[in-house]
DNA sequence: AAGCAGATTTTGGCATACCTCAATAGTAAC
DNA sequence: GTTACTATTGAGGTATGCCAAAATCTGCTT
C-alpha cells in the first residue's frame, strides 16, 4: 500500500480540507487554553473560515455523513479518528510548505502563511516527501509549530506561555513557538529577535498583567518591554538543562 | 502599479484558467500544424479539458461576456488580447514550475506535468518571481517549451520537426523541444538520450513515412530507429552555425 | 424553581459556478 | 437537398455559499 492512500482516494475538496484543518486547530487552541474535552462551535468555525454560520451547519452535516466528524446538534463538532488523520495531513502540508518557503525559497516568516494556505491543497504526496527530505525531516515550522509526521503523529511539546513565567534574571528561557500568523506582529517580533530558538531572560514584569521586561541573549542586550498580550503568544520550552543560572 | 495586477484583481477560477490555457495551447498547436488563423473548436476544447461539449459552450459564453474570448457561434473561439495575456500567465506558471520541479526538487521530466497543472493555479506572483530568479530567468522548460516572459512575450522559436529533416550524416541537429507530455513516451525518449539540447545525426530514413535512423552525439554512438510519429514530436532548432559538417 | 431574554444554531429558500445528458439547431460536403 | 457532423440549448445535478426565520439552549431574574 502506497504512502498516504487516504487523501488520494478520498479526494477531498479544498473546502472540506479547510474545514477539517480549522476544526483541528480550534480544538487544539481550546486545549492549549485549558478547556477540557473541547468541542468546536459553529460560530468559531464560521469565524475562522470567514463564512456564515448557516454554511458551517450545512458542511458539518456532510462531514458527519462522511464519518469525518461527530456532530452533536447545538453542541458542536469533534473530529473522528479519520477526520483527525486527514486534518493532520493538511497541517503537515501547511507547515512543511511554510518551512520550505522560508528556508529554501527565501520568504520571510511573515509571508508564508497565506501562500501555504493555497499550496497545501495543491501539492502531491511526492512533493510533500521531497520537501520533507530536502529539509531533513524537520519537526517544527518557522513559527515553532510542530509538524505532524507522515503517519499523523505530533511531537508532544511541553511549553508554557511567557506570560506565565516567573522573572529570573539568572536563567535563560528558550522561545519554542510563536502563536500568531499576523504579518505585522510577526515582523515586530522578528525585529526584537523574539523568534523560535531565541534565548531570552525575563528581567521583570509589571503588575496587573502589565508589560514584561525581557532581554534577548546574544542581542545587543538592550531590554525590551512587551505587552502581556504579546507575551502570552510566546511559548517557552521546558527548562533547558544546558543553560544553568 | 505592481507586477501582474491583472491576474490578482480578476481572480479567475481554476476552471477559467484551465479553459484559457487550453484555448491558447490548441491555437498554438494548430498554428504549428500550419492551419491559418485557427479558431479553436468546441469539441477540441472538450477533449483537451475532459468535459462534455455542452459544458464548453456554457463556459465559452461566460468568457465571451467577460471579454476574454471572441465567440463566433458554430465556428469556435479566439482569445482576445486580455484573454491571451492571462493564458500566457498560466503557461508561464506551468513551465516555470515544471523546470523548478526538475532542476531544484529533483523530479523527472516525465513527472512534472500533472504537478504543474495543479500548482499553476495556487502559486503567488511572488513565488513565481522567486522561481524565475532562482532559475536565472530561464527561457525554456524541461521539454523545451518556451517560457513566456513576465510581460507576456514568447521567445520566438524557429524549429522544424525532425520528421521533416533531410538525412545528412555530416551535420549534427540540435533537439530544441519535445512535443509531448505522455509519461511513458518521455521516459522512452530520455532512455535514448533524445532530450532538448541533445545533438543528433539523422543517418537515414525509410520511405513511406517509415522509421528514421538517428545517432545521439556523445552517446555510445549506437544508432537508433524511431518511428515517424515520434520524430514528428521532436523539434529541431534552426541550423547551428557552431557545428559545421 | 420557573421563565424569560439574549445568544447560538439550525432550517429553508435562494444564488452561483460548474458539470452531464439528451434534444434541437446549424454547417458543410456530397 | 439530404446527410453526417458539430454546436447549442434546456433540464437537471452537486458543491458551496448567503440570508433571514425558526428552533434551541443558557444564564439571569424573580
Ligand atoms: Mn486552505
Ligand atoms: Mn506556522
Ligand atoms: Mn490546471
Ligand atoms: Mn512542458
Amino acid at each position: 500500500m502506497p504512502k498516504s492512500a487516504l487523501r488520494q482516494q478520498l479526494n477531498l475538496s479544498e473546502a472540506v480540507e479547510d474545514y477539517l484543518k480549522a476544526i483541528y486547530q480550534l480544538h487544539e487552541a481550546a486545549q492549549r487554553a485549558g478547556e477540557t474535552s473541547a468541542r468546536v462551535t459553529t460560530t468559531a468555525l464560521a469565524g475562522a473560515l470567514g463564512v456564515a454560520p448557516g454554511s458551517v451547519t450545512g458542511m458539518i452535516k456532510k462531514l458527519a455523513d462522511d464519518g469525518l466528524v461527530n456532530h452533536r446538534p447545538y453542541y458542536g463538532v469533534d473530529l473522528t479518528a479519520t477526520g483527525e488523520r486527514l486534518a493532520l495531513e493538511i497541517v503537515r502540508h501547511h507547515r512543511l510548505l511554510e518551512l520550505y518557503l522560508t528556508l529554501v525559497v527565501g520568504f520571510g516568516w511573515d509571508e508564508v502563511h497565506e501562500q501555504a494556505d493555497a499550496l497545501e491543497h495543491a501539492i502531491s504526496e511526492e512533493f510533500e516527501d521531497r520537501i520533507d527530505s530536502i529539509l531533513g525531516g524537520p519537526t517544527v515550522d518557522p513559527h515553532g509549530d510542530p509538524i505532524p509526521s507522515k503517519e499523523g503523529l505530533l511531537p508532544e511539546m511541553v511549553a508554557l506561555p511567557l506570560s506565565q513565567c516567573a522573572p529570573d534574571a539568572a536563567r535563560a528561557l528558550v522561545i519554542a513557538r510563536v502563536l500568531t500568523q499576523a504579518t505585522d506582529l510577526l515582523r515586530y517580533l522578528a525585529g526584537l529577535g523574539l523568534v523560535p530558538g531565541a534565548r531570552i531572560v525575563l528581567l521583570g514584569r509589571e503588575p496587573f498583567d502589565g508589560p514584561l521586561h525581557v532581554r534577548v541573549v546574544g542581542d545587543d542586550d538592550t531590554p525590551h518591554a512587551i505587552s502581556f498580550q504579546v507575551a502570552s503568544l510566546l511559548s517557552i520550552a521546558a527548562p533547558d538543562p544546558d543553560t544553568p543560572h
